[in-house]
DNA sequence: AGCAAATCTAACAAAAAAGTAAGTATAATA
DNA sequence: TATTATACTTACTTTTTTGTTAGATTTGCT
């Protein structure tokens, strides 16, 4: 599917699809979601969703940040620091993503998160 | 990402993942829930979305069959006919990929559905 | 006889996504 | 001096997804 087409850029569901349907995005916004602080750093996130390479996840964030929905703070320090955490942007999707996750428990047997 | 890790069979983000988080089945659940009388035909489902190949649009009704959340019944007809339609189960995740849409709609700019 | 209709399936090619392993940077620490 | 810590990036390979084209089916219409 060309991303230029007329459909993907004035179609919603092409753009939520687009932005954070595939495999990791779901569940970096989760966690940041559901962390304490709200902030994560890099192999915190790692830790969480192990199953997910380095690269993967690298570039997963990448893709958030890039469409507004995370945001990355780096300090300047050795070793280095960075932090992620979402924006509003995100904190505002996030309601409809929890949505989908209570559906799923309900409707999927024996599931839990992590 | 092998899909027989505990983390699979047991997370619900995944399981969301790998039923309904793709390029199309968005956009058929969509279609079928839009639709006056919540059933189509395969040639009126790929009408609306016209830039997903046939064999794109077949295996992604199979997937969402397959995951029980359409339904797809087959008139012994030449030429054959087949309508498919939402389940129950597929009702009652709607509220929450239309929670999705509305959101997307909001959120990005020059945004319609189709 | 030949073609159209609807819903696919099959075979092959191309493109995209993902996996793996190694490497980078540099200050602090042992 | 060697090691550790963190957050990546790069190069390369493998796997998965998607695209493309052609064909199967079979009744009825021209």
């Amino acid at each position: 599917m060309k991303e230029s087409r007329v459909e993907y850029l004035t179609c919603p569901i092409r753009q939520v699809v687009a932005k954070f349907c595939d495999k990791w995005s779901l569940l970096v916004l989760y966690s940041l979601h559901a962390s304490d602080t709200g902030v994560m750093r890099f192999t915190e996130l790692h830790k969480h969703m192990d199953d997910c390479s380095q690269k993967m996840l690298s570039s997963t964030l990448k893709n958030l940040e890039k469409h507004n929905l995370i945001s990355r703070k780096v300090y300047p320090v050795v070793p280095p620091k960075v932090e992620y955490s979402l924006t509003d942007n995100g904190k505002s999707l996030m309601p409809y993503i929890m949505g989908l996750i209570v559906w799923a428990k309900e409707h999927f047997e024996d599931v839990a998160v992590h």
